[in-house]
DNA sequence: GCTAGTGGGTTTGGAAAGCAGACTCACTCT
DNA sequence: AGAGTGAGTCTGCTTTCCAAACCCACTAGC
């Protein structure tokens, strides 16, 4: 099936949204980074309704991006612990904190330190030359056709 | 007013996705980085209801994300484009745009060549040493009293 | 000057999702 | 036996989403 002129675009960043894009997935996904794992600790720190919390933790397992592995039978309890797949969505996460830091925070609320010492800003860079990507430094080629912009991005 | 025990986690990242959290708003950047600043455009590549691309827009402009240009006065038209602080968040776009092709396209809709010649992806840093952010590699310290996590990150 | 078309929305009415709070079930602890 | 805990599920109500239709200000063609 080919893309029509009245499809969406398609693109990875839709793709990934479609994961992890809802109300509240990317905040699950910041507890299990924290260590949180556990359901009720969870509602708690983000703030989500229970229910609607327990369809995110379902759809992030059926995505791949959490495991549920047991600490307790009878009555048989799960831990929600990220995949290998989840672990790559750090990135993101550290991206938007880092905007949130520069754009509305007064003090941040939470600051890391990296191993190497210092508080940890994240920085975005090309991974083939390793150089900051700034404005404009990048050129879009579309694979599916029927798909165009004008020029450079940024 | 403190933080109590019975309020989310305050965290930049929560505070970030209330800007560009919600459905639609990051595709929105995502065409305004292609290059597509306009009404009807917007609306056909992203596949978003018109309503609501006007609330996303109105919020967008609202939180200092995206600027609205006039174009043409009779009829007055504007174009909506990218603030300082909107340009800031390509790396949330990038990191988005890099997960999805590792894990969910086959072959990516789009490659972006990077100025150094080779194709793009994104790739995290700590902006201090450069080194790259790996799993464990980030301890959190909480600012707002009342919060707290198990140990290292990851 | 009439008609068609375009750009950028707003309106409408019904379907879906979100929400707080109460409830359940299977235990454990005192 | 009674209270407490962890992990949900259920209920009734509110908000958001959605597709399609409509509207307004203009421009282009005839």
């Amino acid at each position: 099936m080919t893309t029509s002129p009245t499809m969406p675009r398609p693109c990875s960043i839709a793709a990934t949204l479609s994961v992890v894009g809802e109300k509240y997935s990317l905040l699950v996904l910041r507890e299990v980074f924290f260590g949180v794992r556990r359901f009720n600790d969870m509602a708690r720190n983000i703030g989500a309704p229970r229910d609607v919390l327990t369809a995110r933790l379902n759809h992030l397992v059926a995505a791949g991006v959490l495991e549920k592995v047991p600490y307790s039978e009878r009555p048989s309890r799960y831990e929600y612990v990220p995949t290998q797949a989840g672990r790559e969505l750090q990135g993101v996460l550290l991206t938007l904190l880092r905007w949130g830091d520069r754009h509305l925070a007064g003090r941040p609320p939470v600051v890391f330190e990296h191993t190497c010492g210092e508080d940890f800003e994240a920085m975005v860079v090309c991974r083939a030359c390793g150089e900051k990507v700034e404005p404009g430094s990048l050129t879009p080629r579309f694979n599916a056709e029927g798909w165009s912009a004008k020029g450079r991005t940024g």
